[in-house]
DNA sequence: GGGGGACTTTGCTCTTCATCAAACTCGCGG
DNA sequence: CCGCGAGTTTGATGAAGAGCAAAGTCCCCC
């Protein structure tokens, strides 16, 4: 995929088509998204790399521009659980938007990945200067906060296989490429961090996996998951036995 | 309490008092205050009652007066769960905030109510309007996001009477009042209310309690808790045993 | 090409907690 | 003052899934 477009110095400059496709930017004109651009600093996280970390000062807000993030939050205790996933295109880290000093949260490269990042103190500008670019973020949380919701309360009421059937099908249906065999989740998931997504164990989840893979409903390699049957996963999750 | 300062008609009106202390409202002049009293309506809800729906249009948001209310989401299964609780002075049902134009959850009311209520389309006047009505509201959200994700990681990680004692702490810090005998929770609560929050069933809560009572660490009667030993119950919440 | 580490699978045991069942108690309305 | 219903208590049972152990497999890096 081609991100960076080289100017006649041998700094990388931004395409502007990087964001004039985005909700947050779409109604913008072209020197508008110029100037987002050359206030913005991007930087490639590699696989596992940490964005920020929770509790940390949140100086800076993000934009995913290609991969996958998990976002996290860790307990005391070191448990860990992955509470959701960042797809491209999406803003992360927007703290300041609900007038936090920290990040309520861990961001990790599910994948190699990209981000643009705008110091903090142009939260302000953009949502005053930019039509439309808060309204879109506070869509986006609103959407974030429901999913949450969601989880929590998927968490609570229902049995381990249907909290992992929702899970696999929450990734796919966010990051699903379709291959020949069925629908593939785009980044690279360990049998861990299902079960850190739905506070069980890795041995639950591979079990399950098995299952499944023995079901014919999905085909899994290490770290890659494809879902062959994804309608029998729907069954799964919703009990509709 | 004294909410209502009964006019010459005799139709009611309500006073400047009850929002001037509000964070929301506290920087402004007493005829703003007036203007936004004058919007509202006001209205009781006794105990059980449904103050709007999940899933509802979101035509209105609202401040709580007096009461507390509990915010539950419902399964398609039936089951509920109370994702948190609304304390006087509070903002909530403030899905235009977040660009929603339903519900994203039922609020009801846990003891006898009154909340106070704005069409949606003031929302925007209100924000462009009143400098730091946003500022805060933001914020408001801001915590219940992160009084959720903390929620959900104690939902997938700790045990049931860790999860048990955090919500009574919860409920504890949130409304606590004190009492001779120790700290009283002020609302009404039952065995399955608190099995609601934490995912459980009210038989295991009846257990915990009833355990806790003979530890001497609590004191429980029908639909009420008071706390003896606050710090009994943050050792069984943290594991620091 | 050959470690070696990261990821996965699978079996067994044991705890926790949901489920079922039944009795008890409080408080309210008739 | 009685009876009913909502809320609570307690016991017994069983199943789901965590924890522990160990071996297998893939992939990356040297």
């Amino acid at each position: 995929m081609l991100f960076i477009k080289l100017a006649d110095q041998n700094v990388p400059k931004l395409d502007e088509s990087l964001l004039s496709g985005l909700p947050p930017f779409s109604c913008l004109t072209r020197p508008q998204i110029r100037k987002i651009l050359d206030q913005a600093r991007s930087r490639r996280y590699e696989e596992g790399a940490e964005i920020f970390r929770e509790g940390h000062e949140a100086d800076r807000f993000f934009l995913l521009l290609d991969g996958y993030l998990r976002v996290v939050r860790t307990t005391p205790g070191g448990d860990q659980i992955i509470v959701l996933h960042i797809s491209p295109g999406q803003l992360f880290g927007i703290a300041p938007a609900l007038q936090r000093e920290t990040y309520p949260a861990t961001s990790i490269a599910a994948a190699e990945s990209i981000a643009l990042s705008w110091p903090v103190r142009l939260w302000s500008d953009f949502t005053a200067t930019y039509e439309g670019f808060a309204t879109e973020s506070y869509k986006t949380l609103g959407s974030r906060l429901g999913q949450i919701q969601q989880t929590l309360t998927e968490m609570a009421t229902q049995a381990v296989e249907k909290r992992v059937a929702a899970a696999v099908l929450r990734m796919v249906n966010q990051s699903g490429r379709k291959t020949d065999k069925g629908i593939e989740i785009a980044f690279p998931v360990t049998r861990q961090n299902i079960s850190d997504m739905t506070g069980t164990t890795l041995h639950t989840v591979s079990r399950l996996l098995s299952a499944w893979e023995k079901a014919g409903i999905v085909e899994s390699t290490r770290k890659h998951i494809v879902v062959t049957a994804p309608h029998q996963l729907v069954v799964i999750s919703n009990g509709t036995d």
